[in-house]
DNA sequence: CGTTGTGTTGACAACAGTCAAACATGGTGG
DNA sequence: CCACCATGTTTGACTGTTGTCAACACAACG
């Protein structure tokens, strides 16, 4: 029987394996991770890193959803990303967080001291290169993120939007299902919730896409959602 | 005699060398970076890195400036960074390369191939935390950069970038001098290259900048700048 | 001196934002 | 079970910031 994983008691069976840090770890030593990291569970819309304070945690989502994301002084919102399952959070830290992160629902972690995930990287060098793979992940995800709030038209950024939802999920079917309100979708692709919701219906007028309940969205044309996600 | 570096032939006396590799090298070993790297000379305008393309090799800037950009079909284009000297050029890769890189005036290299990197991090620890420290500051000016282009107005931009551009500067000056033309910024803040001359023309006129030439502008108002970048 | 590239300025257009109202949705308690 | 309310979403009318197109200024350079 393999049983749970030492660190957070489901790596070795949850769906998050696969990308989790115990994936990188010899079998006989995963009990070493315990030493370091602890479970947490984190109740709906709860903030659990909050942007400036002292980056002191390291944490890996075991299941559920968060939204990771910034505040300027009059409240404009901006989310950097959504972290699901296997995502590692806090790797855009120096000595303090560079953004806050709340629970998108109920939301598990797993959650390191960075002193402790210091001496586990110098203990596993594979973590070490899983970490960085996982850096260089991120910063591909964010430049294409750049290009999108810089350069794309507000049809452009909801195709693109929608796909890599699409790509995200698990099983890859047409159907996504958004864990995410439209404000979350409108503070992620630098719009307002009105052009969100304009934007989405009018591309399902066009036949691109059906919205069969508000967070349930099919994807009737990949092709042509990936040339206007591309744009051309 | 201190000498010059065996990877760069400068890095040790160099500005850049204390965010370089070598800083982080054990002097005894210096030369063993040879073994993996070579200098390199890029002449103005000259595209050296290709998106899309095998990412085989890693940079580090020696001199000069390049901006890494990404480009949509249609022309639109995208500058994810300006990188000066002792900055890294790669990170952001899987596989592929993620931006093209181009140099603004000329520019000089030390490029180390991804093999050969890969086993300067298993030899020196350090090394590999440099890299981390390094993918995680990017990280975080990355965010910035989503939370500017995302939600920021044509002045919170220009003034976050002329501030940007002051605290990079290694003399910290109020004077500062731009290495990229109108296009250049104007294709890193997301807009047009007439809304940025008009933009600094206002904050001109409002006494925050002076413009002497088109590449050097003073800060005359470093609060008021702070305050406008951040938005209130 | 023309010529070319780069930057500035003006008039106008358009995409997305703002404000407001109507409309779903989902939970709660009578 | 349904009325009620709170929250979130959609739709409409209008505004405004930024983009587009075009003319012009200016410097660098042969």
């Amino acid at each position: 029987m393999l049983g749970s994983c030492g660190s957070c008691g489901q790596c070795l069976h949850c769906e998050a394996r696969s990308r989790s840090i115990c994936s990188v770890i010899d079998p006989d030593h995963v009990a070493r991770l315990a030493q370091y990291s602890h479970r947490l569970a984190v109740s709906p819309g709860k903030t659990f890193i909050q942007e400036g304070e002292a980056a002191s945690d390291f944490f890996i989502v075991t299941s559920g959803h968060a939204k990771l994301f910034s505040l300027m002084p009059d409240g404009r919102r901006q989310i950097m990303g959504f972290a699901q399952a296997g995502d590692f959070l806090g790797l855009a830290s120096g000595a303090t967080y560079a953004f806050s992160a709340e629970a998108l629902g109920s939301l598990s972690l797993c959650r390191f001291s960075r002193a402790g995930l210091a001496l586990l990287r110098r203990e596993f060098p594979d973590l070490e290169n899983r970490l960085m793979e996982e850096a260089s992940r991120e910063l591909v995800q964010a430049q294409k993120s750049m290009m999108l709030l810089g350069r794309k038209t507000a049809r452009e950024r909801l195709a693109s939007f929608l796909l890599e939802q699409h790509q995200r999920s698990p099983t890859r079917e047409i159907v996504i299902h958004l864990p995410m309100s439209r404000t979350g979708i409108a503070d992620y692709l630098g719009l307002t919730i009105e052009t969100v919701s304009r934007t989405l219906n009018a591309l399902q007028r066009e036949k691109l896409i059906a919205i069969s309940q508000v967070t349930q969205i099919t994807l009737l044309n990949l092709p042509a959602l990936e040339i206007l996600a591309r744009g051309g």
